[in-house]
DNA sequence: GCCGGTATACTCGGATATATTATGTCCGAGTATATGTGG
DNA sequence: CCACATATACTCGGACATAATATATCCGAGTATACCGGC
């Protein structure tokens, strides 16, 4: 998986624990994390394509989370990077060679290596639907975001 | 993920269908599907690594089923080309920065964002281990059965 | 007819290219702010 | 002092390189078979 995902995870974070409007470019997220500053923001161009972050050009701009950290999961971050489709591809193998009839009425079904597969990527997106960005602040130790805040003060002063 | 995966699962899938225990080579399994031949070899190659295969050179020769489909499941065949570890890799972003201790109490515990992934991972997993290939054989339709049999029994011939 | 040695055709296996994707970098278009100037 | 035009510094965004990985191919080492000659 891409590493922008956990980049991408952190900054939403980042952005939640803040608490504010104004909005926090990608110059002082790159401070934060020790990340290549352009790289990601690559990264989080693809956020704002997924509408889960807004950006915002000029002075004082960068990107703000577009709705509460209550209402963007996990999966809706790694799907704005890997995109929706499953990571297992079905090719059709079963069809191939000579004497298949394409037309045959076994083909009707989805093959069954598709479907056990499916079953495994969805219990996989159940999962990280099932945990949203709140979440994981609930989780994490309050040291966190009392760090990303101060950090945030100190980007005035 | 790797597209030999989806080779891997329908060639064991053949080798099980074909009940014997007479080895049947990679140029076949490749007629088959209409795959390259060199490359399908090298992703079997990474099956008889993982214990799921067993190889066999000279003529006659070819690939085997190291243990009954039983005992086969889908998270093998996947480790064997994907690895074992997970697909999200924690790189303890949490941790960079200035003005962080690495040796602080509140990183003993895992990554809040890491624990998240892992939960979903092992979702994954655990479904790809409850799908043996016996339980692909049974889900499969008679006619991919019955055709894996006829184009062994036309090798000879 | 039977046995043993040998040639052979076929097998896998790894070393070697190519294509695709992920990663990383750079520079320009655009905007909110600060500044200076005139009223 | 206030309003306004302007200069400016800072922002994102996409176009452009590079590194890593997946995909594909080729050729050699090794083996079970088939063949052939001798007994």
């Amino acid at each position: 998986m891409s590493q922008s995902v956990e980049w991408s995870v952190h900054c939403c974070l980042a952005l939640a624990w803040i608490e504010t409007d104004q909005p926090v470019s990608v110059a002082a997220l790159s401070t934060w994390f020790d990340l290549p500053r352009a790289y990601l923001n690559k990264g989080l161009q693809a956020l704002v394509r997924a509408g889960i972050l807004t950006s915002h050009p000029g002075l004082r701009g960068g990107f703000r989370l577009a709705r509460p950290p209550e209402q963007i999961t996990l999966l809706d971050i790694v799907v704005a990077h890997e995109g929706r489709e499953d990571a297992f591809r079905c090719t059709e193998i079963r069809q191939r060679g000579s004497g298949v009839d394409p037309a045959a009425p076994e083909f009707r079904r989805a093959c069954a290596v598709t479907t056990a597969m499916r079953k495994a990527d969805l219990a996989w997106r159940r999962e990280l639907a099932a945990q949203t960005v709140a979440d994981l602040m609930a989780a994490a130790p309050q040291a966190a975001a009392a760090r990303t805040r101060r950090r945030h003060q100190s980007l005035r002063g």
